[in-house]
DNA sequence: ACTAGTATAATTGTATACAATTATTTTTGC
DNA sequence: GCAAAAATAATTGTATACAATTATACTAGT
């Protein structure tokens, strides 16, 4: 049975979904090894669908495959995170120019909400919702920017930076709250058509989301 | 039997580099459509590595999937050229500076080579091989910038422009020219350790490019 | 006790049969 | 003749059985 204009997950999607979420928040973690035979079971579907949805995430650099075929969940290292950091940066500024040039009154009355829930949240400090409101926001530039490819790119890098920030126990709560701040901002930089003001202060926010997560996963080195 | 030091492919493989090859290559052209039982068997393996290798074509951008789940080979817009054109020339940015910090007597040599090879071949016209060696060249650059991330992305990127470069019958033999030696410019920026001349020189590089092929493909966009 | 070799078990890779879905053709009622 | 409905065909999605590969346990010889 199916609502109106809803359609049900097939096996693999369904797969691919529950895998992802259990690899982001940590239920399958760092370098912990994969079998299908367990999973399928566990998921209570065949191995056939299973192996698509975790070729897809093997794509995504969520799992990985060793050379002898076995799978396991990637371990995290520094120097893949500032690589990814370093890309990220020079899409973040693509996306916020285009983003800013093609903003309506709409889109900024939209940024606002999500600017106001996330300034509401960072005061409670729930690590889930700081992270989804965040999410909320960059991904609305991705859209606004019109651009699919760097869209596309943005999402997947962002999963897998998902992955540290959600596992590191300890997060700074000085951090959050500027981070909020530097979110207000880059909106207020949008609001007022200043692409290259709002260029500015994202590479601001980016450069310090990564020095925060590198001293976070530098704090927990030892579980890794 | 398996020579030492090799492994046979396996049946997913080898399905995911021949079909990737014969979309490369424009035996299977734009918007064609897909049908996993004909390929499989043209092919000669089951339906199941099939699906595995089609899988990761489209992840890749070079299979497309209707929300019918019917398959087909995307076709070409300029706007998306343009959207991969405006992320490249970022990834390249990255690349070719960190490769100039990077590189040793050894790789200059090495590029010497390729840009030989270039500025020889484009005398001859042969496309292939001014698109092989012009690829030796930025993927040498990948390598050498130890970017992972960089290095993946841009080789993706770079498949999906090759697949209408091949396609546009006419080549521009001045921009062909052109072309090597920017090659040889960038390269030589390089050997003085100048990354800020490289990444200069790379910029037009990049946005000629562009420009010749927008220019092809309008010419040609009939096709389309 | 240790190593090489062999047997066993565990796991992934592939083929095939069938189920579910989507497209096409045929039929029916008007 | 046309539109809606039904039947048929084509295609994709999933489960399962088996083959191939890789890891582990065991044995024998020294």
């Amino acid at each position: 049975m199916n609502y109106p204009g809803t359609t049900r997950l097939s096996a693999k999607d369904y797969a691919y979904f529950e895998i992802k979420q259990k690899i982001l928040e940590g239920e399958l973690a760092p370098s912990q090894s994969i079998v299908e035979e367990e999973l399928s079971s566990q998921l209570g579907i065949s191995r056939t669908p299973l192996r698509g949805a975790l070729q897809q995430l093997e794509f995504e650099n969520l799992v990985e495959r060793k050379s002898n075929g076995r799978l396991k969940v990637p371990s995290i290292s520094i120097q893949e995170v500032e690589e990814i950091f370093t890309v990220r940066m020079k899409l973040e500024e693509i996306a916020v120019e285009q983003a800013t040039d093609n903003a309506t009154e709409d889109d900024i009355h939209n940024l606002s909400n999500i600017v106001y829930m996330i300034k509401k949240t960072y005061g409670d400090g729930r690590i889930e919702d700081i992270l989804y409101y965040g999410a909320q926001f960059h991904n609305y530039l991705y859209d606004l920017s019109g651009n699919r490819t760097v869209s596309h790119i943005l999402t997947q890098l962002n999963d897998q930076i998902h992955r540290y920030r959600r596992l590191v126990p300890v997060q700074n709560v000085d951090r959050n709250k500027e981070s909020g701040e530097e979110h207000e901002i880059i909106l207020d930089r949008i609001a007022q058509k200043d692409s290259q003001g709002a260029k500015a202060v994202m590479q601001e926010h980016i450069q310090n989301s990564l020095e925060a997560a590198i001293h976070a996963i530098k704090a927990f080195k030892k579980q890794f």
